[in-house]
RNA sequence: AGGGACGUAGCUCAGUGGGAGAGCGCCUGUCUGACGCACAGGAGGUCGGCGGUUCGAAACCGCCCGUCCCUACCA
């Protein structure tokens, strides 16, 4: 149990009867409050059990509730809630992130839209609006997460820029630095002309786009390139070492005719050139190209810019400066054609780098930015999970995951923005030194003048980095760290693989020394329902809040669980989630009919009287169930665990042992039986809610409130005990048993159903079990068999099959159905002749003599043996027109 | 270019060495005292193709075809 104390106040309402349909919107309303009110979600680190702790990926701060974020938040739920009644002392850590670009972008946005911009409002004024747009619009995710029912500890919100977990990034800012891993320097990097910000190499994504291959003559040699407008900022042109059509001009420079006048160039050998693509010679530009400022390193070269920071060409550019990139392209392009310098120009698929916030193309240029050196950081990170420290699931994902910390590059993690971390980072101009400090600086430590602080911001995902261990109190020293670090598990999108878990990997275990979860729990993208990835722009985004408000927020969480299947994408469609909802609808009628059938329900009368065979079934069934879902669980296999529950609760227990049940509770006149069959009920529904609770919070509280309970019940089902199987209650021999019997019931019916005859008018059955015990048990039976089948039932283990009778054979029990007196045999016969020669026709002449003569001559075995051997056509073909010919043989009594 | 997945009933998908399954849809029947958001019954599948391993393959291996995703500095 956890330390939580049940709360004396009465529930909030008294238990009614309950309604004729669930309302899931009323209840969802009672019950989260209710919880959160008597403290159930909340955490103590001091509490007894063994700590369970989840951290919760923090939402952005100006977002909404997405229905990625209702799938991943779902299985944290169920995760959570399981472990709280297992007894676990639970910690759901839940916060939000500043998310730096993102929601800076958002503020740009309205500040145009009011005709303005951050440069005119200034550094403080915009960072405080930018704080002001939080407080309005940071807590809408927080109430939808609570109305999905997420059993965060809410009064341990936590945000990436609060005062503790800032002094957590600074803390960390300053170790890197004393320990020489963090560096500035100066290198290409991806810069976002809109943002006016340099992008990390995750924060880049490609395009392809069609675009214009050129091929140009340069002097004596020729090139291709997609970006002429580079061209000014050419330093040299380069060939791959091994290409023989060019090694006389290695090392040579050339004079090459150009739009600038002629132009002098040096050729170099680099291996990075691909002496297949194009014409095997490139032009150099190491301002603008990442590949040729390694080109350039390598080789000494000039870096020459040609565009500046906001994607103008600039004075460099001779007589193209001031032209945007793009029309510098356009216009170098005129003028190479007016020079005759252009050759051919192709079609290209490109692949175009864009800023993941603003889409805008990225611009390579070079700057001076702060770096994280990552290797060190990185090996320990990937060994950790070779080690089996932390454990990845899927597993699919470990190549992944290995194969970027395997090839990892230097993190830049300074950013030009103003939403964030300011770097605490201090120059002194006068003597150009750099001061690196926990606290801000006011004057020069060692000359006393004056200090400029440096006006970057740490990329976001710098503090999201620390999220484990800095929401629970890092750098101080806390009871919570002690307790529930490292957490048990991380339930995530694999798009924050890199992003994210892998930096989280890195910082725990650097500065906690211990890995920041047991394990990682990656779920798939929830996609629509033709398999499109979810956006806005596609208009195709399903609202997560408008599924709760039409069919019950349960049904969403058990629709998720159930899709959640592991390393696939969800495909969610209406249908899906309709069918979720009325199973909701299916346990709630359920426990309606469990309830008003407890008249006169005494539990102590119930020991009085043996169990029954069903009885002992549907217990042995739901433990098997308890098992299976228990085992899925710890496997994180939700959809699995949300199936063998379904499918017990409606199949097993919905569709047969209540119907069973009926028979005794409506007919019976032993009040001891009567007893015993409530107090199943009561018991396998009772256990079934709890197990069903972690993924339908607000449906099972509703009913498990109605449900009689013994002195000292918790007062809520998230506090009760989640079910446990003891190998003691499986009862293989009931499950044994009520196999032929259900087999006998279906078959039946399916004779029934086949002959049309009415539901309503009995029929005689003839059962001939195998010789031994399940005789016994078919005459302990009967009368409920006679009752699921609307049949008189006799059982004889010596019966023969009377004349005009049908046969079905179930689970080695022979079944006899006379038809006098239900069928009119003339007309049946008339009947079955027209449809027998429609499958002749259809099976053509010949073959179907031969099957005639095989169905008269052989013997069934072989008989169907030579079927097997047809084509599946045939094979049915031959199968229907042996069942006809069966039926005809019964009716003439045969 | 490299890596990863996926291809099973009309649709969406479970199922990792011995029974081909679920939900929805479809057909037939049912005013059965929890539920028509239901009940009962049914039709429908050479498990992408070919080859191999195995007593036995939807599953394991190889190749091919098709779809998708991730990563990467081919200008």
């Amino acid at each position: 149990m956890t330390a939580v104390p049940d709360d004396p106040k009465p529930p909030p309402r008294p238990p009614a009867p309950l309604a004729d349909r669930y309302d899931p919107r009323q209840a969802e309303d009672t019950w989260y409050g209710v919880w959160e009110e008597r403290g159930y979600f909340r955490a103590d680190p001091f509490s007894k059990g063994k700590p369970y702790c989840i951290v919760i990926p923090p939402p952005n701060v100006t977002g909404s509730l997405h229905i990625g974020h209702a799938l991943n938040n779902t299985l944290q739920d169920i995760l959570v809630r399981w472990k709280r009644m297992e007894g676990f002392n639970v910690l759901w850590q839940p916060g939000m992130d500043h998310a730096g670009i993102a929601t800076q972008v958002v503020v740009e946005r309205q500040l145009a839209a009011e005709g303005t911009t951050r440069q005119a409002l200034g550094r403080e004024a915009f960072v405080q609006r930018v704080w002001k747009w939080k407080e309005e619009s940071g807590g809408t995710i927080i109430r939808q997460l609570k109305r999905l029912g997420a059993s965060c500890d809410w009064e341990r919100e936590r945000f990436t820029m609060d005062p503790g977990l800032s002094a957590a990034v600074r803390e960390v800012f300053v170790r890197l630095w004393e320990e020489g891993l963090i560096y500035q320097g100066e290198y290409i990097v991806n810069w976002c002309l809109r943002c006016q910000t340099v992008l990390s190499d995750l924060e880049v994504e490609y395009e392809e786009r069609a675009a214009e291959l050129y091929y140009i003559r340069y002097g004596p040699l020729s090139l291709a390139t997609v970006r002429p407008e580079t061209k000014l900022g050419d330093t040299a042109l380069a060939v791959n070492p091994k290409d023989r059509r060019y090694a006389k001009y290695v090392g040579k420079e050339l004079e090459i005719p150009s739009v600038d006048g002629t132009i002098r160039m040096k050729v170099v050998a680099d291996a990075a050139v691909d002496p297949k693509f194009g014409t095997g010679v490139i032009k150099v530009t190491p301002a603008h190209d990442p590949t040729d400022f390694e080109i350039g390193r390598r080789h000494g070269l000039e870096v020459r810019q040609v565009i500046g920071f906001d994607g103008k060409m600039n004075q460099r550019a001779g007589k193209y400066a001031g032209l945007d990139r793009f029309e510098a392209r356009q216009r170098i392009v005129e003028d190479m054609t007016g020079l005759g310098l252009i050759e051919k120009v192709e079609p290209y698929q490109h692949r175009v780098g864009t800023c993941y916030r603003c889409k805008t193309v990225v611009e390579p240029l070079v700057s001076k930015q702060w770096y994280v050196r990552m290797k060190p950081l990185a090996e320990r990170a990937a060994k950790a999970v070779r080690d089996g420290r932390t454990r990845i699931v899927p597993r699919t994902w470990l190549k992944t995951y290995y194969w970027w910390l395997d090839n990892i590059r230097d993190w830049c993690i300074s950013r030009q923005l103003w939403w964030g971390h300011r770097l605490p980072v201090w120059y002194c101009d006068a003597e150009g030194s750099i001061h690196v400090s926990r606290e801000d600086l006011a004057e020069c430590p060692s000359c006393h003048g004056p200090l400029r602080r440096d006006e970057d911001v740490l990329d976001t995902w710098f503090s999201s980095g620390l999220w484990p261990f800095s929401t629970l109190g890092w750098p101080r020293d806390t009871p919570e760290l002690k307790t529930f670090y490292p957490t048990s598990c991380l339930v995530t999108g694999f798009d924050i693989l890199f992003f994210w878990v892998a930096r989280m990997m890195m910082m725990g275990l650097h500065f906690m020394g211990e890995v920041p979860f047991r394990d990682v729990y990656i779920h798939a993208l929830v996609r629509d329902a033709e398999g499109q990835k979810m956006s806005k722009s596609k208009g195709n985004v399903v609202d997560p809040l408008e599924v709760m408000e039409r069919y019950g927020t349960d049904a969403l969480r058990f629709t998720l669980a159930a899709l959640a299947a592991q390393g696939r994408d969800i495909r969610l469609s209406n249908e899906r989630i309709e069918g979720y909802r009325n199973f909701a609808n299916k346990l709630w009628n359920a426990a309606r009919f469990v309830l008003s059938n407890l008249e006169g329900y005494r539990p102590a009368l119930a020991r009085k009287a043996p169990a029954p065979l069903a009885e002992r079934w549907i217990r042995s069934r739901l433990v098997r169930t308890v098992g299976a879902a228990r085992k899925s669980l710890a496997a994180y296999r939700f959809n699995d665990a949300a199936g063998v529950i379904y499918q017990f609760l409606w199949h097993e227990f919905c569709d047969w042992y209540l119907e069973w049940s009926k028979l005794t509770l409506y007919r019976g006149d032993d009040p001891a039986a009567r007893a015993r069959t409530q107090a199943a009920l009561v018991e396998v529904l009772e256990t079934t809610l709890r197990l069903l609770h972690p993924f339908m919070p607000f449906i099972t509280e509703e009913v498990w409130q109605r449900f009689p309970k013994g002195r000292g019940a918790p007062a809520s089902i998230m506090i009760a005990r989640f079910p446990r199987v003891r190998r003691r209650d499986l009862d293989p021999a009931a499950e044994a048993a009520m196999a032929p019997i259900m087999a006998v019931v279906s078959a039946v019916r399916n004779l029934r159903s086949e002959l049309q005859i009415p539901p309503s008018r009995t029929l005689t059955a003839i059962v001939r079990p195998p010789a031994g015990t399940v005789a016994a048990t078919f005459l302990e039976t009967a009368a409920a068999v006679a009752a699921l089948t609307r049949a008189e039932i006799q059982v004889d283990p010596a019966a023969t099959r009377p004349p005009h009778s049908l046969l079905a054979i179930a689970d080695g029990c022979e079944v006899y159905v006379p038809m006098e007196g239900l069928v009119d045999v003339e007309a049946e016969r008339g009947r079955l002749s027209r449809e027998l020669r429609r499958v002749e026709e259809d099976l053509g002449r010949t073959e179907a003599k031969l099957a005639r003569e095989d169905f008269r001559q052989r013997a069934p075995a072989e008989v169907v043996a030579r079927e097997e051997a047809k084509g599946v056509e045939q094979r049915a073909l031959r199968a229907k027109l042996r069942e006809g010919l069966e039926r005809l043989d019964a009716l003439a009594g045969r």
